[in-house]
DNA sequence: CCTTTCGACAACGAATTGGTTGTCAACGAC
DNA sequence: GTCGTTGACAACCAATTCGTTGTCGAAAGG
């Protein structure tokens, strides 16, 4: 089992990065000097982070006009972080809700 | 908006972590010496990571027997990760749909 | 042609991370 | 009582992270 929900779930981790899903979301592909104009860090660091995001497969470089590259979501990499979550959640709260029954249970006597 | 969702995708991260949810999950609560019989790092690292996860809000302390403290999940602490995660893929699909949808559709003449 | 823009790479620094060892007081077991 | 265990703290180390600046070549744009 390699480890393919870390790299994810720690490109996910930073605020930055889920805004540029955000806006990746909304705008559909977007390219380092756009995504720079819009933030307050430097070219190189967006590029940095655009490369973590690649790094953990959620999105993929496209070719742009003249020598612009443009970055968009890959479809389908999210999916492993949400089932590992909803099934986590889902087995939580039956826990849960086991627990809660027993409680509530009369004591046989 | 104070970033509640980046500790707990940082604590998601770390397969160690998600391994000692896992256990959680299947044991319903544990203790620093349990975890640390069944995992090849020391008793420290071990508390460095339960005190992650704490501080992520996966998990809370609860009294245990003797002066052990056990450690138990917190009820409904992964809702906002799951939900993020679960509204950014629906969106993420929905944008492909629409995509796929525009391609297909033959041109108005 | 000249200047700007873009992508790529490297180096650097400060902070954080994931592990270690060591020490200590307090609590249980015997 | 004594000994082993537990939790809490600190110091330390190597690696990584997130930002910076600098440099470079190539491609557009005037």
């Amino acid at each position: 089992m390699t480890d393919e929900l870390g790299p994810v779930f720690a490109a996910l981790a930073d605020p930055t990065r889920r805004g540029m899903i955000d806006t990746l979301l909304r705008e559909g592909s977007t390219s380092v000097p756009t995504l720079t104009s819009a933030l307050p860090i430097s070219r190189q660091a967006v590029a940095k982070h655009l490369a973590a995001l690649d790094h953990a497969g959620l999105i993929e470089r496209a070719p742009g006009a003249g020598r612009e590259v443009r970055y968009q979501l890959r479809p389908g990499a999210l999916g492993p972080a949400t089932a590992w979550l909803t099934e986590a959640e889902a087995a939580w709260d039956d826990r849960l809700a086991r627990l809660k029954r027993a409680v509530e249970t009369p004591r046989r006597r």
